[in-house]
DNA sequence: CTGAAAGCGCTTACAG
DNA sequence: CTGAAAGCGCTTACAG
């Protein structure tokens, strides 16, 4: 490794026989140096490969073009879309995005939230996570705005999300009008918003058609959780095993379904199944998956767009009011709950 | 939104009667500063709820506390985890970890790169990505470390990745063992130095059973890819159509498994399919997916552990040697390719 | 149009 | 043990 000096400013300064000013207004304001004069310093940051240090830019402005995002689980196709839609939408907008991802576990979301405090980025969007308020909080008064996505309970602060109450609602009636009169949910932890949600909206059509509705509760949405899941529903008599089963994302309805027919259960003869996100191997499970879609990308691009928006109020100097996007969730049916 | 002016170390200071250098102390040499001016810093940082700002300290530094880590497409599963297994590591010795997806297109990729370079990174995980050896050179010359995953020909860096050509070889060997005499490989693109090696095994184990061997070049290693070389496939004449199909990862196995099932081909009884990357989809694919298997946390953390030991090389003045780690991937058989 | 100077929020010798 | 000062790499008024 050789000992060169890390190039500076100064540098591209010196080889064009300009003052560093005057290399900060052709990065910045090239309209304002003499063509001359912008030639010879573009050339001598083009031989010296130099490239400006944002910290210092940053540290200087006072504000970062850096926006973090964080979301619950990057293995989770739904955010991985998500996270797409937000940094298209950023990028044409100039901003950096910087990924933080809390691997399901409460106590790195809060490492992340803090890391990217630290970090002073722009701004967050704040995919599902179970958001502790107390970082968030910590967030506002860092004065970093942040947009919640798939938080309806907005508060203090621009949210994007779909209508979960009514994903729920759509999922369990259509197994009830499938015949099923034993359901269950499955899904957690309960910290999250979406997962009360989706439960309530179940809640709500099997009381309306005064079906039973088993709840179960796991500890993350996630595969492993399916199959725990499934290990205890297969367990049940008979005649307590419900037959129709909701669960709160795909990735625990995929669990759940290996599980049910390493258990020698059918799907969707002994046992429906709908799951929630409609990720790309829903159609390619076992039993392919009815699920509830939800316009991930949209989601991603128009919490970017928010987020745009209130920092272009900031910057110039404007009321910002905060909004509130809502999609509204459609259910995909496939074999995994079709009558038989 | 609050005019209250950003916190920094000065407020600290004011607030306990102390100099900032002093503040800085009890942050960086607590055991240099005096027990009770010490608490009383300690007690103005909480109530404030001041938090150092890292672009400072790093810009003063001279070296920032994050490592970037880059990789083609978030989605994917494999990537997931290997970021998981580097992040753990990294934590453990205290680097921040940012992450950068390439969103399966060179021209992100290039992107990526040149943001960690941008934003002063201590160092680089470059997970399989087509990697342009320009930006590659960039970092380098840019004195960013750089370790790289899964590319064998390490070159000028560290280097931790799985013998692809074997695994290539055991899946070829496997289809053939099962009596396939007709072969196909799909994947890409060939800039992948993973994709060209998975080839090469299967076009070793095809030649030295004197079997066919196809090669369907993709654009990406996702879905799409799959679904659209299983148009392809469907296309050909039945007696040229391979009997036994090699897929470059699971993302692309999948989908060519649906476009084959579309078509009205059974799995394995038309065509036997073998995936690679043994992600938790493959055991739940409609037709359990065989599938080579990497040890994905494992490389994540050894690519974080070379690059820990290069940066205290670096820290301490040493000389620091170039390390190359390589795993030996496996077959897990399931369904997909059973003899029938 | 260009340069000199101040300062963003920190850390690090160096005095005292 | 604590403080004053210099400086990391930039940007931004302000002179000239």
């Amino acid at each position: 490794m050789s000992t060169q000096p890390r190039l500076s400013m100064r540098d591209v300064a010196e080889m064009a026989n300009v003052s560093i000013g005057t290399v900060s207004n052709v990065v910045n304001n090239p309209a304002r140096v003499l063509p001359a004069t912008r030639e010879r310093v573009l050339e001598a940051i083009r031989t010296l490969g130099w490239t400006p240090n944002q910290q210092a830019q940053a540290l200087r402005a006072g504000r970062s073009r850096t926006i973090g995002l964080a979301v619950m689980d990057v293995a989770n196709p739904f955010f991985a879309d998500l996270l797409r839609g937000a940094q298209a939408r950023l990028e044409e907008e100039g901003y950096g995005a910087t990924i933080g991802d809390a691997d399901n576990r409460p106590a790195r979301e809060e490492a992340v939230l803090r890391s990217f405090r630290d970090q002073r980025v722009r701004g967050v969007i704040l995919g599902p996570i179970a958001a502790l308020p107390r970082e968030v909080e910590a967030l506002h008064k860092a004065r970093i705005p942040t947009v919640l996505v798939d938080r309806a309970e907005g508060g203090d602060a621009c949210t994007v999300g779909v209508d979960d109450v009514a994903g729920g609602r759509i999922a369990a009636e259509h197994l009830i009008s499938q015949g099923h009169r034993s359901l269950a949910f499955v899904g957690g932890p309960t910290t999250l918003a979406q997962v009360r949600d989706r439960r309530e909206g179940a809640e709500q059509a099997a009381e309306a058609a005064e079906a039973n509705l088993l709840a179960v509760s796991v500890p993350s949405l996630d595969f492993t959780s399916g199959r725990s899941a499934a290990e205890h529903i297969t367990m049940l008599p008979v005649d307590e095993r419900p037959t129709g089963i909701f669960c709160a994302n795909d990735l625990i309805a995929i669990g759940m379904l290996q599980g049910l027919v390493a258990a020698g259960l059918r799907v969707p003869q002994d046992v429906a199944l709908v799951g929630y996100d409609d990720i790309d191997f829903a159609a390619a499970a076992t039993v392919p998956l009815s699920s509830v879609a939800q316009p991930r990308r949209e989601l991603g691009r128009s919490a970017a767009e928010l987020l745009i928006q209130e920092l272009a109020d900031i910057d110039g100097g404007l009321e910002h009011q905060h909004r509130t996007i809502t999609y509204t969730p459609s259910l995909v049916v496939r074999a995994s709950s079709a009558r038989v």
